[in-house]
DNA sequence: TATGAATGAGTGTTCATTCAT
DNA sequence: TATGAATGAACACTCATTCAT
């Protein structure tokens, strides 16, 4: 129909492309590690050749941080829900519900990726965005503290804060990595984790 | 003075390179991970050729043995002492204290360790037993929590026992590589994070 | 033409550089015996870079056993050429000669070849078959000579075989590595060895 | 008594580890051929350290070239006694008695030596002086034959002499690596063989 | 002399990356 | 765009040789 129609197509395919590839990157870094995978198992996986593969990515480095963009959006999605509450009411359990949910979601959604991105073999350039990430994590929950628990000193309240968000990572880690049918249990002891380690501040 | 002096001597020397080495081996290992630390750059860093690191080492997977080994020796002395307690009498924060100083301490005696035994890019061999001491960990708890708690049906116990293990190697993981000066502060919230999780189950 | 033309061209080239490699493996194999080479060498002779190669031959030992793979076919189809001859009527001149002919026509084909495979530094694996091929010879002419010296008790008949495979593989190694002008000379010589060694037995 | 007695014991002492490292290479590179051999096993294999190995031989091919040296002298001796003979006269049959019988003796009494001296990996500057070696048999059965043949052709002669030393040879190491119980087996087959090649010329 | 720890060049091999087709 | 053969710098590891003791 219109001559931009090929171009179109083309674009189509490559972002295809790009998705077999940043799948096949998914699958094979979350077996293997960053720092054992290798770009051929990639391509093998993605069903291309190793060519290919650097027709859309510059290099290991640009796959990783592509899968790490990926993860790291549909995070701050998942933040902007978890944290576009009205948490200034909502009762301390509801309030953790309601931010745990989103962010166990996407981590469900993308298995491994939490596991990838605290690997100690990972270049740096790529652990910074995600500490990042992490940063922005605890300056939320930094705010609802703020709202929620207002005579909290300054000092006590990141304290607070990092804490909280240690604990919902390392409990989020249980929860990803368990069968399935064990799942329910240990998102309702993280909840309760929190709410435990958060109610006597909160109150 | 002795026909042997020379002998002792020369032993002394291979166990100051022996130290040199994993000292080295340490430190590499924590900066870049397992897969990307290279033999010859811990030769380097020991002072020493990488013919000599041969020599005290069969290959590159028996230096982090030899660390994991040090680590955990350290790690089950410190069980030893930690839960060698007569618990059943500790008030709640007493015995956590009590559980938790020792840990810590060979955290801090050993900088790095940590994060290279959670590295993704680790040989199995040497991720196994590591794993089993966590277990060894978990265990543990749950024997002061049968102790402590006999009311609590047996899964909650283990739920509850892993997820306190959890809690603590997340904060134990902040508490080693904050600044030292900040240091009595994550301890003492550390702490006060196992307190509030425990505290409804011990009663 | 066809959309199978590349595909067709590129295992052409493959083979092509297979032939390169295995040739240049056999000169420097020839020159050096089979742990002095080194597979750097190898391919640089062959003119192609360290991870070409690899992407041929699994490793050093997977380059040789191609070699001895190579060798011990035209030896056996030399084999079949040698000793499927209505010998029961042949005089033995002429049998000697229907015999030698093909075997020394591998090894010129194929010199340094008999040298390798005879090396003290090659892997038992691929000594091991070399060996074989070797007993093989030494029944077939057990088979001649229980069919041309039927009076031969079972014993004699055994060491006469091996003998004469030994007097075989001796003068052989003397044809291959002499002058070509000389060759004639040494092969008559050959032949009236075994000629003289077995006409007592097989009248 | 005299005081050149500690010189002398002193040098008693270095002809006995030289002696004991000679041995152990024999050993080491009978097992392992010469460019598999470590100078490190053979210094073990003495029950010295690589340092006392260096303070009697220059290097690796040093050790190779004492142990050619030993076996070529017993080899000379061998030849003295084999052709010293006033073989004029003797009958075919006790003619290559006496001279077969020491070169097999000596072959017997250093096993692998044979091998070794025809070992691929082996410097050619290890190499040359056993091919003169060779050369030097090959001119002492040129000797018997214009002695014994005086009409043969001086071409044929030569020829009929390498093809004689070829055939001893290549029995000669079945001789050698035979059990002991078959060895006088062999022994009277090569001799057989000698006999019957040399028979129609020697007349 | 004797020791054995130390050396370091060199080996086989891998893998991120490029490029002719 | 896609291919996959080709590259070559690195790596883990070995071993002939040296040297402080």
């Amino acid at each position: 129909m219109s001559e931009e129609a090929p171009a179109r197509r083309r674009q189509a395919r490559g972002q295809r492309r790009m998705e077999q590839l940043t799948d096949a990157a998914a699958e094979v870094f979350a077996e293997a590690g960053y720092a054992r995978a290798t770009t051929n198992a990639i391509a093998a996986r993605a069903g291309v050749s190793p060519g290919t593969l650097y027709q859309f990515f510059k290099n290991k480095e640009a796959l990783a941080e592509a899968l790490a963009t990926r993860y790291r959006e549909q995070l701050r999605a998942a933040h902007e829900k978890a944290f576009d509450v009205g948490y200034a009411q909502l009762p301390l359990p509801e309030l953790i519900d309601r931010m745990a949910a989103p962010m166990i979601q996407v981590n469900l959604d993308n298995p491994g990726f939490k596991a990838l991105f605290a690997d100690a073999g990972m270049p740096e350039r790529l652990a910074a965005p995600t500490r990042a990430l992490h940063q922005a994590v605890v300056g939320k929950i930094e705010e609802v503290l703020a709202a929620r628990a207002p005579s909290l000193p300054a000092a006590e309240r990141r304290t607070t804060a990092v804490v909280a968000t240690q604990i919902f990572g390392a409990l989020l880690g249980t929860v990803v990595s368990a069968a399935e049918e064990e799942r329910e249990i240990w998102i309702r002891e993280l909840k309760r984790a929190l709410q435990r380690y958060l109610e006597p501040v909160i109150a």
